[in-house]
RNA sequence: GUGGGUGUAGCUCAGCUGGUAGAGCACCGCCUUGUGGUGGCGGUGGUCGCGGGUUCGAGUCCCGUCACUCACCCCA
């Protein structure tokens, strides 16, 4: 008996299509921009993920079934990929050239409870950049707009980039005299959940004055799509050298990252993040319509993730959730198999010129399948129908747009389908229930 | 981990205070011996999540358990 196991979701092949046809267009963006491409193992030292995240992350622990009960679990499956890729990078220093640009897909598992948008088994897709000793601020800008681009060529509703930077926040809290900014901004990062007032009284409880409460509460509420945020925050009049590094930072962000067509990019100062190894620009991104989703692709700068006795490898990096986004999206494919044409079969006796058409195609790229048996023509053409095939080739010369129902001849070393449908093309919800009522 | 909801055909669901397991869609066949439709007729398909209890009798009531799902937590 088949069991659905919550949490780790499965295609069908349609979906699947769909995903595929994600996967390479990141796959295609991040090597335009010169990314390089690894895989990492899907386990790690436990005490390597467990020391450089959270504590309480789930996290899956594997062990041999034959291994002793009072053995411990040495080995985790990796909940992200930054942490893992931190640990490549130390282990392979001496091999790698610096500054180094990756990008990387794979599947990531968490503990958690699953719902909508949130998996124990799911697909992550990363681009960072780590460098040797000290990484120009221009790289944060350069992982803003590479992931920017990819989000922009996805069949998706309009992301918006919601960007920060932690020197702001600390800075800010350190020149109005906060003693723990770290306490202050896993308060602030609850903003989107619990009401301003709330917030308020919270921070009231850290300790803090309710002058001070009310400058945190002002610095957070600041949106700005260009770079006026500056000003804005310059105006609540508190000074910290780290809040003036980390402005330019944040301005050089949202100016290098803006422009790109199909994504807006704000700078939104309410981002904190929870994971406590960053330690400049932060990213958080939302789609129009999905809020309660949550974020679908974060990340940011971490200057002392990757460390050892010989040196340090400042890094920053940004982390897309493509499960999160597609299966709640449910976008579906114009076919189900990649075929453009079916060949009918006349009689099976006459099999062989069916498929020498079909080599005939494949030999130019159309990918073809022959018919499954010899059926009468409606069944062979209802057989194409269900599974999307666009055409249906009848032996010697004849082919049919089953769409329209227009039948040419034509000669198999020649015919070639238009472009847009050599591929399966992704359909939104709403556009294949079209599909299925006409 | 905490709390709510739901488990009946491949899918969506109905099944009253306990009395022979149902519908629509899908699938297969025929009407229709070779180019898709519609309509009609016929057919396949169920350990009613699982285990126990009450009862002459349980899909229905009780207990337990598992799964799924939603919210909290956390996050991609």
């Amino acid at each position: 008996m088949a069991t659905k196991l919550s949490g780790f979701p499965e295609f069908l092949p349609r979906e699947r299509i769909v995903e595929q046809q994600v996967l390479d267009h990141l796959r295609r963006t991040f090597e335009l921009h010169g990314f390089a491409n690894i895989e990492t193992r899907a386990v790690e030292p436990l005490d390597v993920l467990l020391r450089k995240g959270e504590i309480d992350k789930e996290v899956y622990a594997v062990k041999r079934l034959a291994a002793a009960d009072t053995e411990p679990a040495e080995l985790a499956l990796h909940y992200d990929l930054t942490v893992p890729f931190a640990r490549y990078v130390l282990e392979n220093a001496g091999k790698l050239d610096f500054p180094f640009r990756r990008w990387q897909i794979q599947k990531v598992w968490r503990g958690e409870r699953p719902q909508q948008g949130r998996f124990r088994e799911f697909t992550q897709a990363d681009i960072d950049i780590v460098a040797r000793d000290v990484l120009p601020s221009h790289f944060d800008v350069e992982v803003a707009r590479v992931m920017a681009e990819a989000l922009a060529g996805l069949p998706i509703p309009t992301p918006t980039f919601q960007i920060s930077n932690r020197k702001i926040l600390e800075g800010f809290y350190l020149g109005l005299g906060v003693a723990d900014p770290t306490a202050v901004m896993q308060v602030v990062d609850k903003l989107d959940k619990v009401p301003a007032e709330k917030i308020r009284v919270l921070l009231v409880e850290q300790g803090l004055e309710e002058r001070q409460a009310d400058s945190v509460l002002a610095l957070a509420e600041i949106v700005t799509t260009d770079t006026s945020f500056v000003q804005r925050v310059e105006a609540l009049g508190v000074e910290h050298e780290m809040l003036t590094e980390g402005l330019a930072e944040l301005a050089q962000v949202i100016e290098g990252a803006s422009g790109v067509d199909g994504v807006v990019v704000t700078a939104d100062l309410r981002i904190a993040r929870g994971l406590d190894y960053y330690t400049g620009t932060v990213f958080e991104t939302r789609l129009a319509g999905w809020e309660h989703l949550g974020s679908i692709c974060s990340g940011g700068r971490y200057d002392e993730l990757a460390q050892d006795r010989k040196g340090t490898y400042p890094g920053v990096g940004i982390s897309l959730g493509v499960s999160r986004l597609l299966v709640p999206l449910e976008l579906s494919a114009s076919r189900s198999v990649p075929s453009v044409v079916l060949v009918a079969v006349g009689d099976e006796e006459s099999r062989a010129d069916s498929d020498a058409v079909a080599r005939r195609l494949r030999a130019r790229g159309i990918a073809t399948e022959v018919a499954p048996k010899a059926a009468k023509f409606g069944r062979q053409i209802q057989f194409a129908e269900k599974r999307g095939i666009p055409y249906v080739w009848f032996p010697p010369s004849s082919v049919k747009d089953i769409r329209s129902g227009d039948q040419v001849d034509a000669d198999p070393d020649v015919w070639t389908p238009p472009t847009i449908d050599l591929t399966p093309n992704i359909l939104t919800k709403t556009e294949s229930l079209k599909e299925t009522n006409s």
